[in-house]
RNA sequence: GCGAGAGUGGCGGAACGGCAGACGCGCCGGACUUAGGAUCCGGUGCCCGAAAGGGCGUGGGGGUUCAACUCCCCCCUCUCGCACCA
């Protein structure tokens, strides 16, 4: 008997296949197999793979594998997002260096990678805090710099004073620091961004088309950017004659403005307060707000604000209407200032409410009793008929928002507008373990960039990365005094470090040409490989890290550098990893490690388990999956009785009969269907099905050894240790499984000779028939009557009508 | 509130509009065993029935159809994302 003893076994292959060059990709150019370009979320070091990772990879495995066997030449790279915050918290906690834990870890990951048999081109492997990577980071600020993509303005910033540094819009999670879950506060700072806006629309459009990705991801990248359609339009200040810009998606409400408001941290309010009368109590709500974390300033829904004691002419009608400052307001969107319409905006309508503000109506909902401002409980957002707008009045809104917005072009008081959520990208973090921002400020010349030769501005080593308001480099006794590149003067070196996103936007890029060293890739083996086949990570990643690779890509197409505007045209994302319904974390002290699984049942046992749990993109209740961690895993003994079907089909010197080759048949069809659609699960489902069939066929007297030649190549993706000892050892070949083709199949084979006619008397089904596979209509009738089960439940009734669907089912009906 | 997705046995999950519950876990019974956390065989949606067979079943309610887990409408529940975005 044979027996399936993966602790011995795994490790064998994996220096086999390490020596044999197995998952190195050919840059031939005339390697004449199409090019697959399977990627797989880049790790971020922080101690051992956990179980996301090991769910990720499998699914980004067997797609790799199952390609090459399909005859690609796969491009499967490994690397680490190897900067962040992270490695400088646990320098500070544990006094190691940043690099040096950041280092341990990631060879730490590489090992249990290596004892899982991911099939990874380890020649390409890079990290982003090295030297030789992130000088082509900084390489491309400059790009962006010289394109004015990369620029420097004061602003208000989120900050997270645990971590004493500025964070992205999108590490702020509800008000609070996305790592430390500190409330953030708003401090006014002069920071880097890449402009980002400037290509929302084109992020927009390319998603029609150009990708495709799951439902949700797509929506979410929608949301994040945020588009709505409407109108600028300008109103005055009265008083002072300052003309405020406005956004707004109703325009057609313009006639129902009953007051004007202003975000408190709009350029004009000190100003405007102060000439209304009103700073005394305009400075204070300035004060408390800009004090206040983002956090509370969210969670206040009241409708406080104060009166600033001056007006804002309404353009289309010349109305007076008051001006507020209010943080319900935003600075961050549209204009910083709105105009106010109670009766159509629920916000404004709580506001005037509020505040003693009449509300005016000018939208009427169609057959239904006059509105009355007054009254009204509550703000109307809905259809209906403008009313008290002259010229406008009986326009059917929502229709008229156009018209209004092209009257306002035509009259030269506003123009249609588009108006996106999406904000500029900041870039800049007052940290240490990040790739330098290579800019030098010069007193005279101001920001010059880094001439491109004197990259990479290297990390000094010898830095207190304890945090304190500014970054750790500012406080170095030396690294920051350099001579300005342009004029030869004292200068100050930029002593911000980029953002981690920035090291990943661009990462799978640098596989294509890991070592070529005249720019961040070579154009030609880009052109090759890219863009990426298929793309497999979390959805964590649906909107940050996608949406900013999606930007430089498109930044890198308009600079000539690449041929493409989507990086990524293909996207899976699997589920989490989950325990007992809730996230694995220390403090539930519920976290389960894949690194033991390997150990004691096989990377193999691993694999299957994540791959056979379900689908791929639905989370793991590792509770549910697992049961006691001490008993056999299920698919650990279908290994094992693999193992022993295929030696005994080896062993077997008869032939096969033929319901098994056509089995085989139909297998390898369903299974080729199930591994183009990454149905993992319902393949496995498949093969153990196969599997069985084989031992009944064997203990019949059969033979099974082209079964045998066709299920461990089907194996091979999802079980890669299980299927080369198979196929190398039993199987006797000389070549590596992960070389053999896949499995091909004869339609005519892969037909059933005979099946099942389900017979139904009025739906429901009264007998089961088999049939030859070709039978006719007639013949399914026939075979149909002949029950003696189906003439029984049709009685005496008579038949009315019968459909056929041959050779599968059979539907008679009768009167009733 | 807005947007997306999902509700199927004890559990994970299968199912081109055509046999609901494939495959697996668990459980029950049996075999082999000093033992079982190993292996093998059989059973396992619920109800009636000794069996043959029958009835009921995919969150709830309607509808389309010879036929609905699947398509349409309404409702309920859950998960995720965004959330004062003008």
């Amino acid at each position: 008997m044979r027996r399936y003893e993966p602790s011995e076994i795994e490790p064998a292959w994996v220096a086999r296949w390490e020596a044999e060059g197995l998952s190195e990709a050919s840059d031939d150019p005339d390697d004449p197999r199409p090019r697959f370009y399977a990627l797989d979320m880049f790790p971020y070091p922080s101690g051992d793979l956990h179980m996301g990772h090991a769910e990720a990879f499998s699914g980004g495995d067997a797609v790799a594998r199952y390609a090459a066997m399909r005859g690609h030449n796969v491009l499967h790279p490994i690397g680490w997002d190897a900067f962040g915050l992270p490695a400088e918290n646990a320098a500070i906690k544990h006094g190691v260096a940043p690099r040096e834990w950041t280092y341990l870890n990631i060879e730490q990951q590489a090992r249990s990678f290596r004892r899982m048999g991911m099939s990874f081109d380890w020649t390409r492997r890079l990290h982003t805090c090295d030297p030789e990577y992130y000088r082509w980071t900084q390489w491309l600020f400059l790009k962006l710099f010289e394109r004015g993509l990369a620029f420097r303005r004061e602003s208000p910033v989120n900050w997270c004073p645990k971590d004493a540094t500025v964070l992205a819009n999108e590490q702020v999670v509800q008000g609070a620091c996305e790592r430390c879950g500190t409330p953030v506060e708003r401090r006014d700072l002069t920071q880097w961004f890449f402009r980002i806006t400037e290509y929302a629309q084109r992020l927009l459009d390319d998603m029609d088309d150009l990708v495709d990705w799951p439902e949700r991801v797509v929506t979410m990248q929608r949301n994040w950017i945020g588009r709505s359609e409407g109108a600028e339009v300008t109103f005055t200040i009265d008083e002072t004659g300052d003309e405020v810009p406005i956004f707004t998606t109703r325009p057609d409400t313009l006639w129902g403005v009953s007051f004007f408001v202003f975000a408190v941290e709009h350029p004009l309010v000190p100003r405007l307060a102060e000439l209304g009368g009103t700073w005394d109590l305009v400075r204070p709500l300035l004060e408390r707000v800009r004090s206040t974390p983002l956090a509370q300033r969210e969670e206040a829904d009241t409708k406080e604000g104060v009166a600033l004691g001056v007006h804002a002419v309404n353009p289309v009608n010349g109305e007076r209407v008051p001006c507020f400052v209010a943080p319900y307001v935003l600075m961050e969107y549209g204009t910083g200032a709105i105009m106010a319409v109670p009766a159509h905006d629920q916000r404004d309508f709580d506001f005037a409410r509020q505040h003693g503000v009449p509300v005016r109506v000018v939208i009427q909902p169609e057959g239904e009793a006059p509105l009355d401002g007054d009254a009204m409980p509550e703000a109307y957002a809905g259809e209906g008929l403008m009313v008290n707008s002259a010229p406008f009045d009986g326009e059917r809104t929502p229709q008229s928002i156009a018209k209004v917005a092209a009257w306002l072009r035509d009259q030269g008081r506003g123009a249609p507008a588009v108006s996106y959520r999406l904000r500029d990208w900041l870039i800049s973090r007052q940290r240490y373990w990040g790739a330098p921002i290579p800019i030098v400020h010069c007193l005279d010349c101001g920001e010059v960039a880094v001439p491109e030769e004197q990259l990479p501005v290297e990390l000094p080593e010898d830095v207190d990365f304890t945090p304190g308001g500014e970054s750790p480099l500012a406080r170095h006794p030396t690294w920051k005094s350099v001579a300005c590149p342009n004029c030869g003067g004292p200068a100050t070196r930029d002593t911000d470090t980029m953002d981690t996103f920035v090291d990943s936007s661009w990462y799978f890029f640098r596989y294509c040409s890991p070592g070529f060293d005249a720019g961040a890739f070579r154009p030609d083996d880009v052109h090759r490989w890219m863009p990426v086949s298929q793309y497999t990570g979390g959805v964590e990643h649906a909107i940050l890290h996608l949406l900013y690779s999606r930007f430089f890509t498109k930044v890198l197409f308009d600079m000539g550098l690449v041929g493409f505007t989507e990086p990524f045209p293909r996207l899976m994302n699997q589920g989490q990893v989950i325990y007992g319904g809730a996230a694995m974390s220390k403090s539930k002290g519920n976290i389960v490690e894949p690194m033991p699984i390997v150990e004691r049942w096989g990377a193999d046992t691993m694999r299957l388990q994540m791959l056979f749990a379900g689908p791929f993109e639905d989370d793991i209740d590792w509770k549910l999956i697992a049961g006691d961690p001490d008993k056999r895993p299920g698919v650990t003994s279908w290994l094992g009785r693999v193992f022993g079907v295929v030696a005994d089909a080896v062993a077997s010197d008869v032939t096969e009969h033929e319901p098994l080759v056509r089995l085989t048949h139909r297998t390898v069809r369903a299974v080729t269907e199930d591994m183009d659609r990454f149905r993992f699960h319902t393949a496995i489902s498949k093969l153990m099905v196969l599997s069985k069939e084989m031992r009944s066929a064997l203990d019949a007297g059969h033979g099974a050894r082209g079964a045998a030649e066709a299920l461990v190549p089907m194996l091979a993706p999802l079980a890669p240790f299980a299927a080369e000892e198979l196929w190398r050892v039993d199987l006797g070949h000389a070549e590596s499984v992960h070389r053999a083709p896949w499995p091909s199949f004869d339609p005519g084979l892969a037909r059933q000779e005979r099946v099942v006619l389900v017979v139904q008397v009025d739906g429901k089904v009264r007998d089961r028939v088999e049939v030859e596979a070709d039978a006719d209509e007639a013949a399914c009738r026939e075979a149909a009557v002949a029950s003696e089960n189906v003439r029984r439940s049709i009685g005496d009734r008579a038949i009315r009508s019968v459909v056929v669907r041959p050779p599968r089912l059979v539907n008679v009906v009768t009167e009733r």
